[in-house]
DNA sequence: TAACGCATGTAATACGTTACATGATTCT
DNA sequence: AGAATCATGTAACGTATTACATGCGTTA
């Protein structure tokens, strides 16, 4: 049930409307965990009712800015240190890049191309993410995440180039 | 709805049992997809329904070995050639290393020396497989995945190892 | 004033996990 | 003979997606 510690760890970073935290799932989050918000909003309620979230504000549209309780806090802290971390994974990129190599060499070019194409925007998109918090002074805990990022993202577009490469030199 | 595709594509790079696929699914795809036999049954039903996929060998204990059918092939060929891939990803392990910089120096420390073991281990695990593979001559089209695994966990396994030494250098 | 984006919610359906259930074959 | 592993299936429950529904505030 990591959807709970995704939500509260969200707003130990930052208190955010239930819209908010659909944008900053898709945002920071987007390569580890997704939520819209019909499951985002249930998920508040449940919180709210287990004491974990409070509401620390109102705002225009009859928004609630949530936040982390210290209850709340304590259980992000469990689940961290204690919870026996689930490693089944859910990737349907992945799934396409081990089986790319079914194709014949044209289509799997074409495939790989549009692979590096995809990533390559990430990368892009990322490096301005990172620039602007660094520019604003946040960048603090989270920029060992970012780093990280940068070096699989690097590591994804020279291989995607390679296998792309290789596929063009098969083809007849 | 990947999980059809799994299954298609384990099944045209090698014909298997539901059983041999559940094992398949965490062996080779571990890290892209996962499946247990309550879900992979059902679907080979309804597969097999759609025509995609055919009984090719009957074995003890009343097994049955399963293959792709043409139409199983030329779906999985739209797939990923046609259909437009899907992005979200859940990734209980990538949200525990976004969200272990909330937490102090030691148990921060200590949660990312135990995720450096797990996925050492992996790792080890992977290239004991690669090494088998390559042994018995069936490396084939499947060793640039490999590849690109070997190279990811490089980049994490030194990226845990700054991290943890970092965290033990913070500590007061 | 119309369109757009912010903001919140629920309902129906699909997908995935855990638990239940059964039986065959091999190994000790 | 008993335990372990192979092998297949279903049922109940929990999680996630898609579609439906509504209203507020800003901007063109």
């Amino acid at each position: 049930m990591s959807l709970r510690h995704a939500v509260l760890g969200l707003l130990v970073v930052q208190p955010s409307t239930g819209y908010e935290l659909a944008r900053r799932f898709d945002a920071s989050l987007a390569n580890a965990w997704h939520a819209s918000h019909s499951q985002i909003y249930p998920e508040l309620a449940k919180l709210e009712a287990a004491g974990m979230v409070e509401v620390v504000g109102e705002g225009a549209r009859r928004s609630k800015t949530w936040g982390a309780t210290d209850a709340g806090r304590r259980e992000l802290r469990r689940w961290m240190t204690e919870a026996e971390p689930v490693r089944t994974q859910r990737n349907e990129t992945g799934l396409r890049w081990f089986l790319v190599f079914l194709l014949e060499p044209a289509e799997r070019q074409a495939v790989l191309e549009r692979e590096w194409a995809y990533i390559s925007a990430e990368a892009r998109e990322r490096r301005e993410f990172t620039a602007q918090l660094d520019a604003s002074g946040r960048g603090g805990a989270f920029r060992p995440v970012l780093d990280l990022a940068e070096r699989m993202e690097t590591v994804m577009i020279d291989w995607l180039r390679e296998q792309a490469d290789a596929a063009e030199a098969e083809r007849p």
